[in-house]
DNA sequence: CATGAATGAGCATTCATTCAT
DNA sequence: CATGAATGAATGCTCATTCAT
C-alpha cells in the first residue's frame, strides 16, 4: 500500500522539523563548531545519514535555522493595521521583542553567537545584512516620526540596546531583570518625552 | 659564550609579543575555532612549536589575550583623581570607550565574539564575570549619583548600549557613524537633563 | 533498505577483530610507542578513523588486547575435572604453556614487552597484578601439595622460569630449544623426585 | 689562565657521568620513549644542548648506558683466581647477581625494559647478543662441569631464572623475598645434589 | 664549553561527509 | 526513505635536534 504523495510530504516535513529543532538546541547551547553532526542526529533521534537527505551540509543546516529566525525577527516589526501612532508602534515592538526573548531564548542565543562568528557569517552576511537594514530603517522612521534631533544615531543606539540586552540576557537568563528593563525602555521610548510640559 | 639571562629575557619577551599579536589578529578576524595554530605561527613568522614554549595550549593563549584585554577595559574606568562630578566621569568613560573602540578594534572584535561562544567561554567565565560585575557596579553608582529612578535598569541599558555598539561597529567599521553616536550618548548621559529648561 | 541490526553487528565484529589482530601484530613486533595508529590502520586494511569507532584511544586498544590475553593465560590454569594429582596438574600446565608460547608468540612478545614498560603499565597494572597473584597462588599450592620446603620461594623461581623462558624464546624463536627445555622442566617439576632411588 | 688538558678532560668526564646517571634514572623509571631530552637535562642540572656535546643522539645515549651495564654484567662472571670448584663459582655468581640486583636496581629496571623493546633493541642487538652468548656459555660450562644430563637446557633454565627474577623483583622490589629465593637457588645450584647419597 | 630559543616533522584524535545495503 | 559503518583530511600538540651567541 504505497503512501500518497501528501503523506510523504508530511513525513518529510516532520523529519526536517525534528532536525531543525535539534540543531538549534545544540548550536545554541554548545556552539556551532563544537556540535557534531552525530550529536545533532542523536538529539533528533535519527541517523546521521538522514540529515544529509534534508540538508546539503552542516552549513546549509545552519543557514536554514537562521532563515527561520530572520522571518521571525521581521515578524516583530509587522504592526496591526490600525496602529499608526509611533509610540504605540514602539510599544508593540518592545512587547514583541521581550516576549520573543523569553520564549525563543534558544534562537536568540544562537543569533547572538552567530552574529559574531566571522567564519560562520560569510555565508549569512547577505541574509543578515538585509534584516539589519530593515530594522534600522524602521527605527529611523520611528525617530523621524517623533521628531528626534538625530534619528540615525538614535536608531543606532536603540538597535544597540536591543542586541546588547539580548546578549546580556542570554549570558545569565536567571538573574536578568528583564521586566524592569522593559519598563524603563517603555518609558524612555514609548511615550512622549516631557508629556506634561505644556500644561 | 652563552647569552646572558637578560638577552634571553629580551628574546622571550619579543617572541611572546609576536605570538600574542598574531593570535589576536587571527582570532579576531577568523574566529577561534577556525584559526589553527599553524596559521598563527605563520602569521607571527615563527614555528608552531615555539608557541608552545610560551603558552600551554591554544586555550591558554586565548586566555592570555583576554586577560590583557580585561586589564585594558578595567583601565577605562579609572578616573583622573580630581574627577568627582558624575557627568564629568561619564564624559571621561565615553571618551575612553570610543577611543578604545577605534584603536583596539581587533580586541573588541575578539571580545564580542568570545562573549557568545559557550564552548570557549567555560574557561573565561570567571575572568569575564568579574569584569562585568565591576562595570555594572560602576554604572549603577553613576545612576545613583545622578538620582535616576531605577539605577539598576539604567545601568543594564547603558551596558547594553556599550556592548551593542561595539558589536555593530565591529560588523561594519567603515560605515558606522561612531562620532554621531558618541555625541548622542554624551548628550543623553553626560549632562544634566533639562538643565536649562526653566530659564 | 537499511541493513538489519544483525548485519551491523556482524560488520562491527569483523572490523573489531581485524583491528585487534593488526594491533597485536604491530605492537608485538614494533613496540607500543613506535607503532602509529596509521600503521595499525594500514595493517588492518582500514582507515584510521575507524579504529576510533571501536576503541576510545590507542591505550584503550592496548588494554583490550591485554584483557584478551589475560583470559587466555588464566585459561592455562584451568584443569580437566579429573586431574587431582599435582604432578599431573603440572604436566597439564607445562603443556599448555609451551603450546601457547608456540601458538601465540605474538601475544607473548607483547606481554613480555609491556610487563616492563612503566608508562604503558600504569593503566594495566591492576589487570596484570590480579593475573600475577592468581598464578603465584596456584604455584604455591602446587609446591605445598608436593611438600616442598619453601613453597613461596619455589613458586617465585618457577614463575621466574616461565617469564624468563618466554622472554628468551621470543628474542630468538628460531634457535630456542623449546622442546628440550620443556622436557627438563617436566623432569624437574612434573614427577616425584628420587622416586625410584631406593629400589 | 687556561685550564690544562687534564682539567678539561676531568670536566668532560664529570659532565658525561652526570648525564649518564640522569638518563639512566629517567629511562629506568619512566621508560625510554616517555623520557624527553629536556627531562634528562633538567634531571642532570644542565642544558639540553650540552647533552649533544657528549652524545650524538638520544639513542647513542641509551647505548652508552647499556654498554656500561654490560661491562658490569660481564664482571659478575669474573671469578677470583683460586676459585676452581664449580659450586663455589656458582656461589660467587649468585652472590654477585643478588647484590647487583639490590644495588643497581635502576640499571636492572632499564635492562629488563630494553630487553623487550624491539625498536630500541635494533641498535643494541649485537652488543646484547654477545653478552647473552657469554653468559650462556659460562652456564653451560658449569653444568658440564657438574655432569648435568642436558647442560644446554639447564643453562637455558637458569638463565631464565636470572632474567625472570630480575623482572619480577623490579616490578615490586618492596615485597619480593629476595633472600629466600637466593637461599633456594644456592641450595639448588651451588651444592652437590644428593650430597649424602653415598654414605 | 654551555645555553636555551627555535625548528618542523610526526603523532593521536576528531568529524563532516559518503555509500552500500 | 533510513541506517550507521567507513573514510581521510585536518588539527592540536610533542619532542629530538640545531644553532646563534
Amino acid at each position: 500500500m504505497p503512501r500518497t504523495p501528501e503523506q510523504f510530504e508530511a513525513l518529510r516535513e516532520k523529519s526536517q522539523q525534528k532536525i531543525l529543532r535539534a540543531a538549534l538546541e545544540c548550536f545554541a547551547n554548545n556552539g556551532f563548531h563544537t556540535t557534531s553532526m552525530n550529536t545533532i542526529a542523536k538529539q533528533a533521534g535519527i541517523s546521521v545519514g538522514l540529515i544529509y537527505n534534508y540538508f546539503e551540509s552542516k552549513n546549509a543546516l545552519l543557514q536554514a535555522i537562521i532563515l527561520d529566525g530572520c522571518t521571525q525577527i521581521s515578524g516583530m516589526f509587522e504592526m496591526p493595521e490600525d496602529t499608526t501612532n509611533p509610540y504605540e508602534k514602539m510599544r508593540v515592538l518592545l512587547d514583541a521583542y521581550f516576549t520573543s526573548l523569553r520564549e525563543n531564548i534558544e534562537f536568540w542565543k544562537l543569533y547572538s553567537r552567530l552574529l559574531v562568528q566571522p567564519d560562520v557569517m560569510q555565508a549569512l552576511q547577505e541574509t543578515l545584512a538585509t534584516v539589519f537594514a530593515e530594522i534600522f530603517s524602521w527605527l529611523e522612521a520611528y525617530f523621524q516620526a517623533i521628531d528626534a534631533e538625530d534619528p540615525q544615531s538614535e536608531a543606532k543606539v536603540l538597535g544597540a540596546i536591543f542586541d546588547g540586552i539580548g546578549l546580556h540576557y542570554m549570558l545569565d537568563p536567571e538573574h536578568y531583570p528583564l521586566d524592569a528593563v522593559k519598563q524603563l525602555l517603555l518609558q524612555k521610548y514609548a511615550q512622549p518625552l516631557h508629556s506634561g510640559e505644556t500644561s
